[in-house]
DNA sequence: GTCTATATATCGATAGAC
DNA sequence: GTCTATCGATATATAGAC
């Protein structure tokens, strides 16, 4: 408990040198004391989302993973939960960007399915973002940024949609909504391993995520009448 | 750190008296000394779940809302994760009875609309259970016997997908996997409030689920040429 | 089968020095 | 802005008494 740990940087690896020389600007081996420490939680913490799960994410092992103190990251975020947030928004900001991309123009089927795939395709290779945007249970009046910035990617899905019902905007919002849920839908049990693992099982749940997007598009007047 | 802490329960409010008296047997108050704390546990792993969710589960919580102490569920399950699997075990059979009821005879459409019904509404009504089958992040290496309990509720969507292409194993097991993934969006995105709070809310989601698995249905011939 | 007591680990967060 | 030091809380799991 009391043991003068030198730190998870073993004393050889850290800092440079020892005492109050060796500032950063010389000589810094990819260390973060450069005054962006901010930056550098965010990408470790993508990091260790990847690597462990949001779960198991914790600002100590971040702290460790940079050098630096556990209370240096108080400096930028006021708590775990704030940091995740920023994770968050980086998440959906990469998100959205992709599906506008991806989903960009074509016929209206074409691009909602196109969104769909876009969609589970960032969480095959964003995984430790995905998870971070929709897995770690933030609580969204707390972080109304993250909604804000995850209001991109679900234009993607309402904008084909709304082009495929020109005039009835519920019936587009329905549309919309049940791709967005199956897009979603692949997605989770994609990362869960129902679709088995590697970029086999990705493709397949994409391509899957896709079509199913073009069927709802096709059968889109029964989203109308849900049955009884 | 070696302070003579007294214990969570301050030292008052604790089990009565104070030395070696006061045995349970003539005056316990609606306490689990009766012998089945195996079963105790779990009904109370499904309230705290339902109470705080799958992430703030903890053994020591569970013991203290049982008035036992906390190396009592040590006798009934290895670990935390025992008892979480062994609650998914309920929630699967639970899950799979209800699909098979309810998604019993009919048309095949019919049988995957009310199959992805099912699902989504077990969701909503059991949350607890619901997130313990899914949101546990249960190593199913270790717990097999949740994915055997499983197995009826797979073959919800299965079958009658298999009763819709018979003679293309594979296309049927595309729809069943596509209706699937779209009720399991559906249900994840409901506990995540995107459709809402409240029964409106799960009757929209399940409805919409439904829907969805009609349109599925009827556009089945699209699933098996996924998109480029 | 359950309890007491404890070992062992972390973690989140804060106070105050530099 | 970062560090040292530490508080306080909580958890999982085990050992041995009853």
């Amino acid at each position: 408990m009391t043991t003068p740990d030198p730190g998870p940087n073993g004393g050889a690896a850290g800092r440079a040198g020892g005492g109050a020389g060796s500032r950063p600007g010389s000589a810094r081996r990819g260390r973060y004391h450069h005054g962006d420490l901010r930056a550098a939680l965010i990408d470790t913490t993508v990091e260790l989302l990847g690597e462990r799960g949001v779960q198991a994410f914790s600002m100590a092992e971040a702290s460790r993973r940079l050098g630096v103190a556990v209370a240096a990251p108080y400096r930028h975020f006021a708590d775990r939960g704030a940091l995740l947030a920023a994770v968050a928004v980086r998440a959906a900001r990469l998100l959205g960007e992709r599906m506008e991309r991806e989903a960009g123009p074509g016929p209206a089927p074409q691009r909602l399915a196109a969104a769909a795939r876009a969609y589970v395709r960032f969480a095959a290779d964003q995984r430790a973002l995905f998870q971070a945007l929709v897995g770690a249970g933030l609580d969204k009046s707390r972080y109304p940024e993250v909604e804000e910035a995850a209001r991109a990617s679900i234009q993607a899905f309402v904008s084909p949609a709304a082009a495929l019902l020109p005039g009835d905007a519920p019936a587009a919002a329905r549309l919309a909504s049940a791709v967005a849920a199956t897009a979603h839908g692949h997605a989770v049990l994609l990362l869960d391993g129902a679709f088995g693992h590697g970029e086999q099982a990705a493709g397949d749940a994409a391509g899957q995520a896709a079509a199913a997007a073009l069927a709802l598009a096709d059968g889109r007047a029964r989203l109308t009448t849900p049955a009884p």
